[in-house]
DNA sequence: AATGAATGAGAATTCATTCAT
DNA sequence: AATGAATGAATTCTCATTCAT
């Protein structure tokens, strides 16, 4: 798809980024070496610096690659707000479905995002107000109970969706349509057999 | 409590510890320096070796002393399977205020047993198994509805509970019995108004 | 009065050699760097060694020329032995002018010629060649005075000569003119109110 | 004579200074190796860092400690305008002598604070203002002709200093006692064999 | 129980220079 | 006449670790 014709120079910058993901991932941002990132493209040192200022540029370049993607994708979920009210909870389901499969496209980024990055709680925060404004939305409208914790249950909400994205990502032993159906229905409907709301 | 005489050596040990887990946790493994966590105790790098093999050994007995104390916490917990049903709800509150006080009660080991440690995930792991467990039991006895998937559920508790702690250390901002109470109640009763299984 | 036709190439080269004594002389040959030189005339590297087989090359170059104006001008300047005997110090200063001015024709490649190479030092001694044997001469026809040191003397002139060239290059703030005769004065007079010869 | 026992840290330490003064003098800031440095002392690059910073800060200790000793000493010679006046062109004499023996007790520390550094020049400026500070002094009590540019001299007797300075520090040549008196005597009277001022 | 002095191994980065086009 | 892409060779500096005392 991505196949409009790159020059050597571009395509080589491209390789390199996909290594740097690779080792960041791997080994965290200290602990990841220029020398592998290249090695890995089998290219010389200096050739890196033609192509980034340092390990610093390149690992925010690749974090700024995340985040181009993940911001629009998050503003696009709120309109879950506007839907209509039944099939909010398949809508959210959904959602939920589109993140995992979205950090699964691309894992060694999205770890590096959310566990080699000062920024992976900046992407935390943003979901997890995100979370908080549909909840909210719902709560106002009588399909989340009035007696919920709003901002609790957002970032539980996250919590549980950074643990699975964390999962997947790391073993790709589960089927992410299912996993999500599986949060989703623990996280609407609580685990008691009964409802005896404190 | 702990004021049982040590000797000179031990004592040295003891602040070399406490300065380790400080540096550990602010800055991770790799970016740690000895000389930071020497220097914290007016002593210089060679003393550090009188105490510990290298780095990596301090290392491994601080994220040793968390497992000692970790471990028999979380089996007492199991002994929730045996409670009269109907505290059960407010026992696993109980039980999780009690972590997250553990947790609290040295942030820096916390923090570096479970974000800058290999054995993180291996705790993690420990404490869904015991959820799993637990909720398996209820769910046997009918306090847990039988449409839960158990162990998706077991691993969403723990990562709320490992996202509420994480918030904890970092700032002192909440009640830690209330922030309990309402994980409590997002968990138990979910999210929706009126339950309509899926 | 230089705008003979130059082809592309041989314009390329001259401002490739302008654009190397400006950056000479700011750096020093071993600070200065080919991508500045290059850049700043907007050329790539490689086209660099069309034209120079290598730094050094430019720099001995840069020299070269250097050499070819000044040796011709010290040359013409010995004639001023050949002066009626009257005229000699005003000779000396107008002659003193002339070289100021000829060093402030082109400051970035008279800077580096006399601060920045090996063979600046080698100027020097041709000039102080030349001063002494003009010292000489005069002292011989008795213009100048027989207790004068000659050889310390011929150093000394081009020591100022050379201390207010420097100025001269880096501060526009003085007359040439000027400075010349009161330089001039200077020497010639030396600075006692009355002569008590040792 | 500077016996007093130092410990071997402190040896280290002005060993270190000693070499890094010859490999800046001879190479200058840019192309002195530190590797050169250390290996003048048998000793490895980390052993460096033990006792400097970096580069930068062994540089400016040297001189910082050429300036501790030049500048007691330039105040030190204002003292001369306090001389019975006929005694001046001696003791001026003297003290350029005791100049050129300061400068030449240690050749490699003078050379490159004068001809190595960014503070060179203003050394060089410390000493001028001294001089044409004198100078009018002498003016003024008509020990020195009224018709004297007193910055101009002052300027470029220190230039006629440096340039001596240089040629003693490279060269041993010279009897500092007789080059002193002979660049005083050209200085004091001028060249000319009858004077005809301008 | 502790320190002064030193080092081996390695990492990022810079720069003149070349090759193929 | 000029460039895009790449590299070899250095160099500074950091850090865990050791040796001798």
């Amino acid at each position: 798809m991505n196949s409009i014709k790159l020059s050597k120079g571009e395509l080589t910058k491209q390789r390199l980024l996909q290594s740097a993901a690779k080792e960041f991932a791997e080994r965290g941002y200290h602990e990841a070496k220029i020398s592998t990132i290249v090695s890995n493209v089998n290219l010389t040192q200096p050739s890196f610096y033609l192509y980034f200022k340092n390990k610093e540029a390149i690992f925010q370049e690749l974090i700024s690659h995340f985040r181009k993607q993940l911001i629009p994708f998050v503003e696009r979920t709120y309109d879950i707000a506007k839907m209509p009210h039944d099939e909010v909870p398949q809508r959210i389901q959904i959602g939920l479905s589109h993140l995992f499969q979205f950090f699964a496209s691309d894992p060694n980024l999205t770890k590096v995002a959310f566990y080699h990055s000062e920024q992976g709680e900046e992407f935390r925060l943003v979901m997890i107000e995100m979370m908080a404004s549909i909840f909210k939305h719902y709560q106002e409208v009588g399909l989340i109970r009035s007696s919920l914790f709003i901002e609790v249950a957002a970032e539980g909400f996250i919590a549980m969706l950074d643990r699975f994205t964390y999962r997947i990502i790391l073993t790709n032993e589960r089927d992410i349509d299912t996993l999500a159906k599986q949060m989703s229905d623990t996280f609407f409907y609580g685990i008691l057999a009964e409802r005896k709301q404190n």
